[in-house]
Order: C-alpha cells, then structure tokens, then sequence
DNA sequence: ACGGCGAACTTGTCAATGGAAAGATAGAGA
DNA sequence: TCTCTATCTTTCCATTGACAAGTTCGCCGT
C-alpha cells in the first residue's frame, strides 16, 4: 500500500477511480489512457498491464458500475418508487458508470465479471419494477417501471429536461416515477 | 453533384452519411474523420472544410437528427401514443443521431442550428407527451411521457432490454407506452 | 537469511489520429 | 477572359493505443 517507489501498491484502484474522474469532466472519450497514468504517475504502459487495452478499463468500469446499482436496489428494496429513486439516485451520483454501462460498444459486453453484475442487477431491478401493478402483464410491467426510470435518469444526466437551477434529482424524479402510478 | 475530380460536389452530405454509417458499425467514437475521408474518396482534411473538427462534424449530425426527429413528431400528431411510438421509431431508425443528439459533450450543444432544431422538436414533444392526461399537471406528465418513450429507445439500441430475435420494436414499445395511459 | 520466481512497472517503438498551415484547383461571376 | 473564393490537397507535428522487451522488487519456500 506504497505510494511511491517502483511498485504503485493499489494502481488498479487509482487508474479506475482516475478513469470516473476523467470522464465525469470530459466525457466518455475525452480522455486517454496515458492521461490516466500521467494522473496516476505512472508509465504510459502501466495500466495496460491491468486492464489490456481502453476496452478492458471500461469492461471493469462497466462490471464495478452494475455491481453498485445492484447493491443500490437491494438497499431500496423491492418497492417500485423505492426502487426507481434508487436507479436514478444512482445515475446522478456515478454518471460515469451509468454512461459507460449502457454504451455496449465501448467494452466487453460478454465479459464474465460484467454479466454477472448485470445479471444481478437486472434481477432486483425486475423485482422492484413489477411491483408497480402486481395484477397486470408483469413483463410489460417491468420494462415501463424500468423504461421511464432509466429515461428520467438519461435525459437528465443529457441536460435535456429544462429545469431551475439547484433542483435535486429525486425530487424531480419522485412525481414522474409516481405518474406510472396513479392518474 | 460530381463524383469524381477535384471538387467532390457534395462532400458535406457524404461524409454525413459515411459518419452515420460507421457510428452504426463502430459505435459514438469507434471511427475516425480519416477514416471518413477516405469512405468519401477525399483526402484525410477535406472534411475539416466542412465541419472544422470532429465536434464540428457531431454538432452538424446533432442539428440534423433534432429535425428529423421533429419531423417525425409533427407527422405523428398530438396523441401521446402516436407521438411516443414516432419517438421510438426515429431513435431505432436512426440510431447514429439519437445516439449523438443525447451525448452533449461529444459536440457543440449550443450551437445555433442545433439549438433551433432541439426547440423545436422539444415543442412538438411537450405537445404530445402532454396529451397523457389533461387533467393532471402538465409538466410532470410531459416529462413522464418523455421518459418512458426515451428510455424504452435507449434500453432497446443498448440491448438491455431480453426479447425474442426479430422483435419489432414498436410492437414491444406500444404495450409499454400504453401502461402510462391505463392500467 | 537468502535465493529465485513472477507480478508490477518502465522504456522504447510504431502506425494511426486530430488538427493546423500553406498551397493547388476550379467553378462562378464581373 | 480575368479574378475571386470556396473547395480540396499536401505537408507537418504532437498525441495516442498498442506492443515488445527489459527492469524492479515483493513474496514464498527452504
């Protein structure tokens, strides 16, 4: 857990956390990997070393991004309004990840550690969404709770709804998500 | 409109559709303006010309993609389902621009054409969306309306959302969009 | 203690890229 | 015909992603 000499200690962690940082200020392409080691201050080749190429650092980014929104739906528990405030909380605080985990392109979709973490998500996140009518066709259910969470999330996070300055998220996602509710 | 020689005739458009065309193969930055230039037949700084860098030429494919979608919401009518699946139809028939218009920091968002072209299209959208329920409070269900119909979009070109093979999407949207409405 | 083994990191290199600068071409109007 | 100007080319440079080969050093068995 050295920070100086040869050996970084924990490069993985800091060339990941770097990465978050990066692409919260520029983007999910306005940097490079040799920026990150500069960060880091390490080599330009030393992340390579633990990620292979750009894709293998978003593979992880991706996979550490599922895992959190899990653990964030499973804290909110099975409620559709508990559990929509969650999913937007979490695109609002790690916009990074949320970025990244819905641009398959950009990494290994298929990468083990990635779907596994999806998996579990996409299983809380069903949980939470068919608990929106319990009566009706729950599939359709899911995808409309699920649909207009990650829709208020995205074009939030786009700057694309119109809103006074200072506004919280939550507190502007709470009615919409409740409008899946009642009329 | 030559084809051939020094002048191209139309390379503006050209390379449009050549930057279409591979953000539909290679994802939002799997592409590079050279490689561009030489789909159109041109020399690797010709397109600079046209849209002076590679934001230049996003912010262009921005303004397009905001009228077309605009386009497609005018022909589609107020009714918020008809407005929805046009939504939907749009972002999976054109899913280079929807892919470029929601990731602002990849272009120039306050461009003057796309400005014009994001208003505009957000009108036509607010009008639409606002047709879910009269009674109720407009801004919340426009907003609400918006979401689903985005998010569904989105889900759908990340692939998150299971389905069988050869799914059409606006089949798979209509019961989605339609849990909004009724329950 | 100590010796070597392998993971972690560095240095060096290459082709490709974005972008800028300066020159060449040709279409369009006076 | 002559000139003007938008369009396109050529040349150049710093940066980048990726790879190859070499260096350092923590750790494990003895």
């Amino acid at each position: 857990m050295r920070t100086i000499g040869y050996h970084h200690g924990d490069l993985r962690r800091t060339v990941l956390d770097a990465a978050v940082e990066a692409i919260g200020e520029s983007g999910l392409d306005g940097w490079s990997l040799r920026e990150l080691a500069r960060r880091a201050g390490v080599s330009h080749a030393a992340p390579a070393h633990h990620f292979g190429d750009k894709a293998g650092l978003l593979t992880a980014l991706a996979a550490e991004g599922f895992d959190l929104l899990a653990d964030t739906l499973r804290e909110a528990g099975p409620d559709f309004l508990a559990a929509g405030l969650a999913y937007v909380r979490f695109a609002t605080e790690h916009p990074a990840h949320f970025g990244v985990m819905f641009q398959p392109k950009l990494y290994r979709a298929d990468d083990d550690a990635v779907r596994q973490a999806r998996d579990r998500a996409g299983a809380l996140l069903a949980q939470g969404a068919r608990t929106v009518a319990a009566s009706a066709g729950s599939e359709i259910t899911a995808r409309a709770g699920w649909s207009i969470a990650h829709g208020f999330a995205s074009l939030w996070l786009a700057g694309a709804l119109p809103m006074p300055p200072n506004t919280d998220p939550l507190d502007a996602a709470r009615p919409v998500l409740r409008r899946l509710l009642d009329h």
